[in-house]
RNA sequence: GGAGAGAUGGCAGAGUGGUCGAUCGCGAUGGUCUUGAAAACCAUUGACUGUAACAGGUCCGGGGGUUCGAAUCCCUCUCUCUCCGCCA
């Protein structure tokens, strides 16, 4: 959410902002700024009656003390009264507060000033590309077949288990899942991210403080007890700092994680859900950082360096491109998506995308810092994929395939033990 | 799952109906002293809301109740600990 002062503070740089994501109810922030007027003049009157009622009741151990009982009793009377009276406002107020968190979760984050216009992915920008792709021969195979080939990821499998999209990885296919967890944790390290194991289950205050409720509950598989299966390990990791207050000293905060992902993704069929291209349960590494607000580009920058080098180190075909205004997510203010080839699909798959939320989720998660001078400022908040496995898996299969069978990039050889699948 | 005990400020831990937003200690910050540091001493030190700044209001795990007044009494939920049961 919004800090409410910066939509008051900066109200035309809000509008734009909100016009540039292609956000259709601007009059909503007319709405929220009204109804915190309300909110504020309501409030007064309620304090102002709950002082006087406190200011008698505070009298009456003094007043018995000097066995002025009748005028102890009047008191009594008169901060009955008064309280009686704070009924209707306080629950007016109450009334208030949940029109504006209603309003207000209906707000979508302002873009930073150099994401682009647009809003369709037609209108991403590329920004760099990287990469050689392959030249493969007609006959090529794209990966759902590879797969089956060299048996090492069952689809249907999965499906006589749980259902589509839940694959059973098989020998090297295993055996290459865990050697790319172990890469990219490894690389997150070696950059200073501290390594995180966190619950799969999540309840549903976290879920709301990092976003996913109450917009995105469709997304997730919820279980008997309430609990929500993660969608992705940025809503465990970043709840770690959820109502939390830090010293600036300890900023920036980086953590990575390697989790399983689960989501139901309803709605999606045909060739964007063949094979690995989209799955209910796959497995991710995380970044995440809190950081000062003056430092969150320069960050940004570096996590998508970061997503980027591993790619390159992967030998992937890959490119960079800036969201447009409308193509970005509900929170971000800009988000880099970095996409690999896949040249037996002959298509852009996206792997990652890095994010900058700016104050938007530290606001509605509290997460906080008290700077130099004492004062409390939100954390800006960050997180991108380094990264997903399933879509890296389909286009090291593709791209790499040969006569003699799938060459392993030179990186990863030490994790699998295998050069050739 | 059953029985009992508990949840208070960054930590530790008092407080069982009336100036308690909360004693003391540790920690942290500033200062004195010191070449510097430690020690010692002095001072400051919860959050939210609100205001131009004061004032005011709210918060003692969450929610509700009793009362003029609740950290303190009652109900309820969540979590933690001890014992029992079950178990990778």
């Amino acid at each position: 959410m919004i800090p409410i002062n910066k939509i008051r503070n900066e109200r035309d740089r809000v509008e734009a902002g909100l016009h540039k994501k292609n956000f259709k109810e601007i009059h909503l922030i007319n709405e929220l700024l009204k109804i915190d007027d309300n909110r504020k003049t309501t409030q007064r009157q309620l304090d102002d009656i709950l002082s006087r009622s406190n200011n008698f009741s505070k009298s009456i151990p003094q007043l018995i003390k000097e066995g002025k009982t009748s005028e102890a009793e009047a008191a009594k009377k008169e901060s009955a009264s008064l309280k009686a009276e704070t009924q209707n406002l306080s629950d007016e107020l109450k009334d208030i507060e949940r029109k504006i968190l209603d309003i207000h979760t209906q707000i979508p984050n302002v873009p930073h000033e150099n994401v682009p216009a647009g809003k369709t992915p037609e209108d991403n920008v590329e920004v760099r590309n990287g990469g050689t792709i392959p030249n493969l021969p007609e006959k090529a195979f794209p990966h759902w077949e590879l797969t089956k080939k060299y048996d090492i990821i069952d689809f249907d499998l999965g499906s006589k288990i749980t259902g589509a999209g839940f694959p059973v990885y098989k020998g090297k296919g295993a055996k290459l899942q865990r050697a790319l967890i172990q890469y990219f944790l490894d690389k997150a390290i070696d950059a200073g991210y501290l390594e995180i194991m966190p619950p799969l289950m999540v309840n549903g205050e976290s879920a709301y403080a990092t976003g996913q409720l109450p917009d995105k509950e469709g997304q997730m598989y919820q279980n008997q007890d309430g609990f929500y299966m993660i969608p992705t390990s940025e809503v465990p990791v970043t709840n770690i700092y959820r109502d939390q207050v830090i010293s600036e000293s300890e900023l920036p905060i980086k953590m990575t994680a390697y989790s399983q992902c689960f989501r139901r993704e309803a709605g999606s069929y045909g060739k964007d859900v063949r094979g690995l291209n989209r799955l209910h349960q796959f497995d991710k590494v995380e970044i995440v950082q809190l950081v000062k607000p003056e430092n969150s580009y320069a960050t940004l920058d570096q996590m998508v360096k970061h997503i980027e080098n591993l790619l390159i180190e992967l030998e992937l075909p890959y490119r960079v491109l800036s969201l447009c205004g409308g193509d970005m997510s509900f929170a971000s203010a800009h988000t880099f998506d970095l996409e690999v080839y896949s040249a037996a699909q002959k298509r852009w798959l996206e792997v990652s995308s890095a994010s900058n939320f700016e104050d938007f989720q530290a606001n509605r998660l509290k997460a906080r810092y008290k700077n130099a001078e004492g004062k409390i400022e939100l954390c800006h908040t960050l997180n991108g994929s380094a990264l997903a496995l399933p879509r890296i898996v389909a286009a090291l299969l593709e791209n790499n395939q040969t006569e003699s069978g799938i060459r392993i990039p030179s990186v990863l050889i030490p994790y699998t033990g295998f050069e050739m699948i």
